[in-house]
DNA sequence: ATTAATTTTTAGACAAAACTAAAAATTTGT
DNA sequence: ACAAATTTTTAGTTTTGTCTAAAAATTAAT
């Protein structure tokens, strides 16, 4: 696979293409931040190497083959952007871009050893799991923040946006993965919430709570 | 710099373009396994990014700039094998090819940070020196095991042929960086050698030990 | 249920990096 | 020195992945 076809699938995989609904052409351009009829261009070529199904007009959905494709390469993404956290003192705004680039290198001994160094991490740097080699991973039980209702506890497992301008927020308000929040009030207004982290009290944005992961305590 | 364009820099380098003395044509065309035309496309695109000097016909030398580029890119390649070395298990057999892909990886903290793991080391596993960021490196004072006199003593620092195949016969023959090799006999007939690595007595063939760097012991 | 709007595909072009075949320049040999 | 051999460059194609503009299909609207 080219680098650019393994973008592709990446990208298809995580507008949806893995259950039976197919995912539109426009879908895919817009995520790639390219033209629709390049994506057409490269449906076809995808449909040929058996990695998607493609009708005519009806956008695309992964072949089960497309699939393990796209569970490969996250994973590699995922253990870089713990390697790169974990062992070279990356912060968890500044993995993406290189995770983007070191994805595509063709080894299979190096992502096994990156895994192995690594103790054989569950979960990346935005809490997203890691795929194993054969393609498992459990998705962990989690809500939005915003879905919390009041007073209720859970603790921060991961982000929904992984953009360094969200995660820069989170790091200057001192919201790390592992921190318990507590929702103690709902602006009927706005939906902004007031929360209780590392025993301060935090306002913030839906938009915020609508980004963030929690693990409802009991 | 593209791929590519890194590519031809880097083989410029090592075919000796970092001198006046202008590199052919032909001889960077049979390095990268590509053809003659191909090279002067290629040389005509670096000349005008100013990278090398081209005058039709006269085969091209680096420029000031060709050489650190060049320098930043064997800095990364080297680097990258230490780090599958020393971190991953690779053997030094197995590292070239993955480092060839890793070697591009755009990203100056990464490369920064793998220097600062690995402990700022000076050489690859196979002897060569890595250029310090502002492209220094220290060529190790060395000699080839074929120019070693009858009776003398060196201690295995380099080899120059890095091919699996070389690399592997020598690690059948448990020759590592490191060892002390003594010269016993040099047979008259084909310059073949009998050694003592390690306590054993070994007969190697001259082009053996014209792809060894020893360092001299007084 | 047609027309209008949107989405998707096709057709044709382009840039990068490679190739082949032919032309031009250089080097070699006598 | 001049022809022959070699090397290098040019000219024209190819492939991959992209693009624009236009055509075709689908979806939405009155």
């Amino acid at each position: 696979m080219t680098r650019s076809e393994e973008n592709y699938i990446k990208t298809i995989f995580h507008l949806g293409g893995n259950t039976s609904t197919p995912i539109s052409t426009n879908a895919i351009a817009e995520q790639m931040e390219t033209k629709p009829s390049s994506v057409t261009d490269m449906s076809k070529k995808l449909a040929e190497k058996g990695l998607v199904y493609h009708k005519k007009y009806q956008g695309v959905s992964l072949t089960d083959l497309g699939v393990k494709m796209a569970l490969s390469i996250i994973r590699k993404h995922r253990l870089w952007e713990v390697f790169l956290v974990e062992k070279l003192d990356f912060t968890w705004d500044e993995v993406h871009e290189v995770a983007e680039q070191l994805e595509h290198i063709k080894s299979e001994k190096l992502i096994d050893q990156i895994d192995a160094l690594l103790g054989y991490p569950k979960y990346d740097p935005h809490g997203d799991p890691i795929p194993s080699k054969d393609g498992e991973f459990m998705e962990r039980d989690k809500q939005l923040l915003s879905d919390m209702p009041m007073l209720s506890k859970g603790v921060c497992v991961g982000v929904k946006d992984t953009s360094p301008t969200f995660l820069k927020f989170l790091d200057k308000n001192q919201i790390a993965l592992g921190n318990t929040i507590q929702v103690l009030d709902i602006e009927d207004f706005d939906q902004s919430l007031s929360i209780l982290v590392n025993d301060k009290k935090l306002n913030i944005s839906h938009q915020i709570a609508a980004n963030l992961y929690v693990k409802k305590q009991n």
